[in-house]
DNA sequence: AGGGGACCTG
DNA sequence: CAGGTCCCCT
């Protein structure tokens, strides 16, 4: 499936939608930013109303003054909201500053030529307090603390977004209006400050444009759609950051207190975390991502699996037993609280029509059961996105990238590593060993049902995911002999046991889906008889299991080697293999169907 | 499940 | 010698 690779244009495909001045900056410094952007420099230099500015104010024309007070009133209640939504949760987490916390970010926007500063700037919900390496110490607090910051900044974005959006409506009505301004002014063309400021103050629906000015020459007609459309655009910001509010704080709270109790993310925590995605996943869209058998589920597993090796904090393995059939409901365990914004932003996106197709690249993954399709199309990337994947979980790792939990989920989306666990040690340049994963264990199993003796070619080719060295090749001859082994025992185990019974021909001895010796392969083999057994399998073990009687009956079970005539004819019996178990990745979603 | 050794074979 | 098989053991 093409689209699932993290070019960034493909993350973010409709990039310009959720473009964001790349200097813009989060709750604190936003102040400093929106004085100095808000106000063109030509005319007041930003004074406070009361602070001595009266003489540059009384040059200008009365009119002038008027709307500068406007605007001076409405930059503060905007500043004003902002900064309540940047506010520190707690007073102890008021020592790590917003400032401190972006400055690399502000660092970075200094460089960028400023068209380029329309680049998405997401946080990373989905590395959050896991994910990052903390400069500082990084307490489980301080982390928890500046996640949090991370949705806000994430929330404002997708308000800034929104204003910019309206104003891609309203700046064709405005253009009139507002070019008799740029002649003195200049603003860089689509910057949100501007127009955030020139509307800011029908936040919440407290003033309408009128007062402004902006609407000043406009038709009656176009006027009343502009306020129109600016009173929607209200409510949906007033709904933005109410639930800022009522969803943040509180949750804030309960994850500070949590992070202060517990170790960070140890396995255990790691497991009931998993199991608790259920409950976290937003509920705002019952579709797609929340659909039983959306493939979300193990691939963020092992994404998660993966951020958290990045830490280093815990390396034991977490393979998923649920069954498919349950609904099993993707735990999309990023890290705390992450739930949130990919529901803000769902949601966002519904409203501004974006549906399915989020600039946050959540597209729908509905989709059938893994197995009914053979192998999923996420799961057919070829290699290179593996280490594609892999070169972002690195640098994630040493330079936090500002990724969405949407992004993180496509980052999901890649194969991890051979380990299925998306160890990073697999991910490493020149520790790139390729192990053989839990998932190639069954679909190695799998493939037993067809082929008893494998060459090593043919599991070259079935195998196509796997960096064949001549470890790997014996460890994947070494499972089909166990296979065998195994097979081989359970038949001999039966057919002494027909024996014992009385059994005196040998073709009545064969093997159905109900028959125990069934039952007891299929157990080995196809654990969770989520995986349809072929019906030459069972001809092939009634074989087995008849060969192994008349050759007991018949004594021959005193030569040491009495077994090998039986091998020889069993191994004639391969079967071809179905082409799904050639697809990549194959291995991985095997591992937790 | 899988490690390891003995043994066979091309 | 490498690859493969079998057997034993844990």
């Amino acid at each position: 499936m093409v689209g699932r690779n993290l070019d960034p244009t493909v993350l973010f495909p409709s990039s310009q939608a959720v473009a964001l001045p790349h200097d813009y900056k989060c709750g604190a410094s936003l102040g400093e930013e929106a004085q100095a952007l808000a106000f063109p420099r030509t005319r007041a230099p930003a004074p406070l109303p009361c602070a001595g500015g009266g003489d540059q104010l009384s040059n200008q024309h009365p009119q002038e003054q008027l709307c500068d007070q406007h605007l001076r009133a409405k930059r503060a209640r905007v500043e004003s909201i902002i900064q309540g939504m940047s506010l520190p949760p707690t007073p102890q987490a008021s020592d790590t500053s917003l400032e401190a916390a972006f400055g690399h970010e502000r660092e970075r926007g200094g460089e960028m030529p400023q068209e380029s500063k329309r680049k998405p700037r997401v946080p990373q919900q989905g590395m959050g307090a896991a994910g990052r390496v903390a400069p500082t110490g990084g307490s489980s607090h301080a982390k928890g603390f500046q996640q949090l910051k991370e949705q806000l900044c994430f929330l404002e974005q997708q308000l800034w977004w929104l204003q910019e959006k309206f104003y891609q409506v309203c700046d064709s009505e405005d253009a009139a209006q507002t070019q008799e301004d740029s002649e003195t002014v200049q603003p860089l063309p689509g910057k949100p400050q501007d127009r955030l400021n020139k509307d800011s103050g029908t936040a919440c629906g407290l003033e309408e444009a009128e007062d402004t000015g902006n609407t000043g020459g406009l038709p009656s007609a176009v006027r009343v759609l502009s306020q129109a459309l600016k009173h929607e655009l209200s409510v949906v910001t007033c709904h933005v950051v109410d639930s800022v509010l009522k969803t943040l704080w509180p949750k804030a709270d309960s994850h500070i207190q949590k992070q202060h109790h517990s170790p960070p993310m140890g396995p255990d925590a790691r497991k009931e975390y998993s199991a608790g995605g259920k409950c976290r996943k937003p509920l705002a869209k019952p579709s797609a991502m929340n659909a039983p058998g959306s493939l979300g589920s193990p691939q963020a597993e092992a994404l998660t699996g993966a951020l958290g090796k990045s830490l280093g904090s815990y390396a034991a393995s977490f393979s998923s037993k649920g069954v498919r059939k349950s609904s099993r409901v993707p735990s999309m365990g990023y890290s705390l609280g992450s739930a949130m914004p990919v529901q803000h932003s769902q949601l966002l996106s519904q409203l501004l029509g974006h549906g399915q197709h989020s600039p946050w690249g959540s597209d729908s993954r509905e989709s059938p059961s893994a197995l009914e399709r053979g192998c999923p199309e996420p799961l057919k990337l070829p290699w290179g996105s593996v280490k594609l994947r892999s070169l972002i979980v690195r640098q994630q790792q040493h330079h936090p990238l500002p990724l969405s939990p949407a992004s993180m989920e496509s980052l999901a989306l890649l194969p991890a590593g051979r380990d299925g666990h998306g160890e990073l040690l697999s991910l490493t340049p020149g520790q790139m060993q390729e192990v053989l994963t839990p998932g190639h264990l069954k679909k190695a199993k799998l493939m037993f049902f067809f082929t008893r003796y494998p060459s090593s070619t043919l599991l070259k080719t079935y195998f196509l995911d796997v960096q064949f060295s001549r470890c790997i090749t014996s460890q994947l001859i070494k499972w089909f002999s166990n296979f065998r082994e195994f097979y081989y025992i359970q038949v001999e185990k039966f057919a002494r046991q027909a024996l014992l019974e009385g059994v005196v021909d040998a073709c009545t001895l064969q093997v159905s889906r109900d028959s125990e010796l069934f039952r007891a392969l299929n157990m080995h083999y196809n654990k969770g008889n989520d995986f349809e057994v072929p019906g030459r399998f069972l001809e092939v073990a009634s074989l087995t299991l008849q060969e192994f009687f008349s050759a007991v009956r018949a004594g021959k079970d005193a030569d040491p080697s009495w077994k090998k005539p039986i091998y020889k004819i069993i191994s004639k019996l391969d079967s071809d293999i179905p082409e799904g178990f050639k697809a990549a990745g194959c291995s991985q979603e095997l591992l937790h169907s």
